[in-house]
DNA sequence: CTTAATGCAAATGATTTGCAAATTA
DNA sequence: TAATTTGCAAATCATTTGCATTAAG
């Protein structure tokens, strides 16, 4: 059982949610297949294998899939939503100062971004943002002066 | 009469589109507005100054001002779609086959972080954004494997 | 057994479209 | 005047929901 798989299980567990075969069923293929579906396209390769699953099925186990945070969906502009596994996105503030490091989580940060390479009709595999600045110590004794902007563009 | 009013109109004449009252109206508000708006609300903002427009005319000057490149639209998971005008910041695609570089403009994006870095006491200076994955055309050349996954994670 | 999930069909809601009348160039 | 645009109402189309039935824990 991949990682995937076992924390659909434990997203499941966690709301008393039940393992059933369609679900099953559903999350194997959304997560071997190798191109973004829609609905209708993923509910055409799972009746290929069990003809009873509906449309209504495959919609209502996407969204669990998009609260486990293991899918997105990403809108096209030619009308189409897809849905593609989440991948690894990292962000980190950095201080200028102290060189400290965090990382942020951001659901919207990476919404946005798929949406972003969408857009250009890009496949996003992973991204990395920085944001540069001065953490909440550093700030205090920086404060006097303002060196905003100066790096920015 | 600002930039954005005069792409429009340079954009109507090359194709022979008419400047109707209807089209300047939905422009004026939707450039001059500070948060991003579904059609609807849009709609109901212009029917506030002139009662007689219509929906339909809204989707459709719309289509006109993203053709225009004016605007884009920005599908949010809860459903919602809001048009927003595209101006602003940089961050970047990068293709990891062919290597293209790829500007992306986004104020969203930029809007998040900033919260993002206030959230943990951070002052933003900037920041960068680098999108991995894969260019329209790589994609193509590249479907029928699966490039997946190995990257991933 | 008890609770949740399913399939179906009908409902929804955002967006689009056909068409006659109105407006622009 | 010719061509485009409009408003309206009806049509689409993807997604959701109600409900009786079935399956999981």
């Amino acid at each position: 059982m991949n990682g995937t798989t076992r924390i659909f299980q434990d997203y499941l567990k966690a709301n008393r949610l039940k393992l059933t075969s369609q679900r099953k069923l559903i999350l194997d293929i959304f997560i071997s297949g190798s191109q973004l579906l829609t609905a209708e396209e993923l509910f055409r390769q799972v009746s290929g294998i069990d003809p009873g699953i509906s449309l209504s099925t495959v919609y209502r186990t996407f969204k669990h899939l998009q609260q486990a945070g293991l899918a997105r969906c990403v809108h096209y502009g030619d009308g189409t939503t897809r849905y593609e596994p989440s991948d690894g996105q990292k962000s980190y503030l950095v201080c200028e100062k102290c060189g400290k490091k965090i990382p942020i989580i951001n659901p919207y940060l990476e919404c946005l971004q798929q949406e972003s390479a969408r857009q250009e009709g890009f496949r996003m595999f992973r991204s990395r943002t920085t944001i540069y600045g001065l953490c909440h110590e550093c700030l205090k004794e920086h404060m006097p002066c303002q060196p905003q902007d100066a790096t920015q563009h």
